[in-house]
RNA sequence: GCCGCCAUAGCUCAGUUGGUUAGAGCGCUAGAUUGUGGAUCUAGAGGUCCCUGGUUCGAGCCCAGGUGGUGGUACCA
């Protein structure tokens, strides 16, 4: 034995975590029906590993002084940078540069896996976690945009979400041009733009006030920390608040928006343009009305109103294969992936709240999302390749569904053969045999306890089902099985310690040469 | 990264103004029970009171730093 103060401390490094029989077994069951799915849909398998280059991630160069800021990255021994992915997208474009000529285009498919990411863990936010994607290579069409949409709306589906998500759509796009509507386009204020981005990101938590403050002065939170604003003018905001306040029905009705120009408006007008109590806000039920709106206030601009015309495209095909809008969405307040999309933008977003332990509600928000990426394949080769896909956030989509079902009953375990005489542990083994050549997974109880220790065993196991031969029924040739979940009905009504050990419930003796249909006979009553 | 709170048995937690061998419930192991999971009763095992240093005659308790957890915030490909 190891002195006590020289014991190693058994701990698993902050933000991982081991994964037992009972979420493996939901994991593979999701991953099953994700999979699936994606297929339905032609889309073809491809794993790359998970040690990447550094600079083929793309945002995270080596830096000498801090090369694991965000990333675990380590130096190979011909002193390359090398790092853990973080997402399985830039994976997928370096493959893609590097294959380019094998691969038919456009290029559909799936991948799943752990990534990485070394930062700050929080409860259900992991240093390590599955994400499970798919994407499209080599399409520039929006009806590329429009499959993810719809595909994403699908996989949830297949998970039995339907009705408790939304598959919320923008296009960044209309976004950029009301940008350099306000005087934020260029090179010059790609700093501030950011900010912005970063500002709308927080409207769900923050609410419009919030959003107000970070995008002009700042804003000092709860905690008493400051975050400096993006130091828009009044007016700019307002702007910028009423493309984000389109889908949210304060801005009703239309009429009342484009009969006041932006200048005619003051600081903190734009609430005041909310629905009177009980006035019509028609337009914002639909997507086509998010359309229509989007166009009235942003078509002035081109860059917007291409973004606008991706989006209405989005929509129609869409509705055309039958995704009404209580599955994919308009919603000019998702933003995402700050720096790479390109156009169209997607969020799967859980509709649902449950509560916690101690009855506090979770609202889980966003388990995947995605867009159009034109620029990353780019970065490995000449030619541009357009690009879109999506994420899906298996460990928390997961953790989800388990808050939503409840706990999965964990599986059924082996059938125990208990050892009652030691001497003859043969025949026992024998015995497991046939069982599992019958098909019956099954287990020879292999510690040094006694019955009752082992029929203990066989509870914590989860077993359906115990084999019993002692040396009465070795004599006679047979064996007794006992079910131990119908056994535990019986032993609940039970409080006589007399009763209990006479009445023996559940259980026959059966010839041994019976064995194996007999068990299978206890294991039908499962199913 | 920044701000706050917390840390005592496997788990949930008591622990007096700083005072002798640090407790409970649950769980675990075993026995009562000659061959049966549960219930009941009995016994047992299990602690670096997070770590390091300081104050004190004396620290689980007070102080400083660290570590870990947690809540908020920032970042998030």
């Amino acid at each position: 034995m190891t002195r006590r103060a020289d014991l190693t401390s058994a701990r698993l490094p902050r933000g991982f975590a081991d994964r037992g029989q009972t979420e493996l077994a939901a994991t593979r069951a999701m991953t099953d029906k994700i999979r699936e799915t994606y297929e339905l849909w032609g889309f073809e398998a491809l794993e790359t590993p998970f040690f990447e280059y550094t600079d083929a991630l793309g945002k995270f160069l080596p830096d000498q002084d801090r090369p694991n800021a965000g990333v675990f990255s380590l130096k190979d021994d011909d002193d390359q940078w090398m790092s853990l992915r973080y997402d399985l997208t830039a994976p997928l474009a370096r493959h893609v540069a590097e294959n380019f000529q094998k691969l038919a285009k456009p290029y559909r498919s799936y991948r799943f896996g752990p990534v990485f990411r070394n930062e700050k863990p929080g409860p259900g936010r992991f240093r390590q976690f599955l994400q499970f994607d798919a994407d499209i290579v080599g399409a520039a069409s929006v009806s590329a945009d429009a499959e993810m949409c719809m595909m994403m709306a699908d996989t949830l589906d297949a998970l039995g979400l339907r009705g408790k998500y939304v598959i919320k759509v923008n296009n960044r796009k209309i976004l950029d041009g009301v940008m350099e509507a306000i005087g934020l386009g260029g090179e010059e204020n790609a700093g501030r733009r950011l900010t912005v981005l970063r500002a709308i990101d927080k409207l769900d938590r923050l609410g419009a006030e919030g959003v107000r403050a970070l995008l002009g002065q700042g804003r000092k939170d709860d905690s008493g920390d400051f975050t400096k604003g993006a130091g828009l003018t009044p007016d700019s905001i307002d702007t910028v608040l009423s493309f984000l306040l389109v889908q949210s029905g304060a801005l009703t009705p239309l009429q009342d928006v484009t009969n006041m120009a932006p200048a005619q408006r003051s600081e903190g007008d734009v609430m005041t343009f909310k629905t009177p109590e009980g006035s019509p806000s028609y337009f914002v039920e639909s997507n086509q009305g998010i359309v229509d709106s989007l166009r009235v206030l942003f078509a002035d601009n081109p860059t917007s109103r291409e973004g606008i015309d991706e989006l209405a495209q989005i929509a129609a095909l869409a509705e055309a294969s039958g995704y009404k809008r209580d599955r994919v969405r308009l919603d000019p307040s998702v933003v995402r992936g700050l720096e790479y999309y390109t156009g169209p933008v997607f969020e799967a977003e859980l509709t649902f709240t449950v509560h916690d332990d101690e009855g506090r509600p979770i609202q889980f928000g966003s388990v995947g999302g995605g867009g159009r990426y034109d620029g990353l394949v780019g970065r490995f080769m000449a030619e541009d390749v357009p690009a879109t896909g999506f994420s899906i956030g298996v460990s928390r989509l997961q953790a989800a569904l388990r808050a939503l079902k409840g706990e999965e009953e964990k599986a059924t375990g082996p059938v125990v053969v208990l050892v009652l005489d030691r001497d003859h542990i043969g025949a026992s083994m024998a015995q497991a045999a046939k069982l599992r050549a019958g098909g019956i997974a099954a287990e020879v109880y292999l510690g040094s306890s006694g019955m009752k220790a082992q029929m203990k065993y066989a509870d914590r196991r989860k077993s359906p089902c115990v084999v019993i031969q002692g040396s009465d029924e070795r004599e006679k040739g047979e064996v007794t099985l006992k079910d131990l979940v119908e056994g535990a009905k019986a032993a609940a009504a039970i409080t006589e310690r007399a009763e209990w050990t006479e009445s023996r419930p559940a259980q026959v003796t059966v010839p041994e040469h019976r064995l194996v249909e007999e068990v299978k006979a206890i294991l039908a009553r499962r199913d």
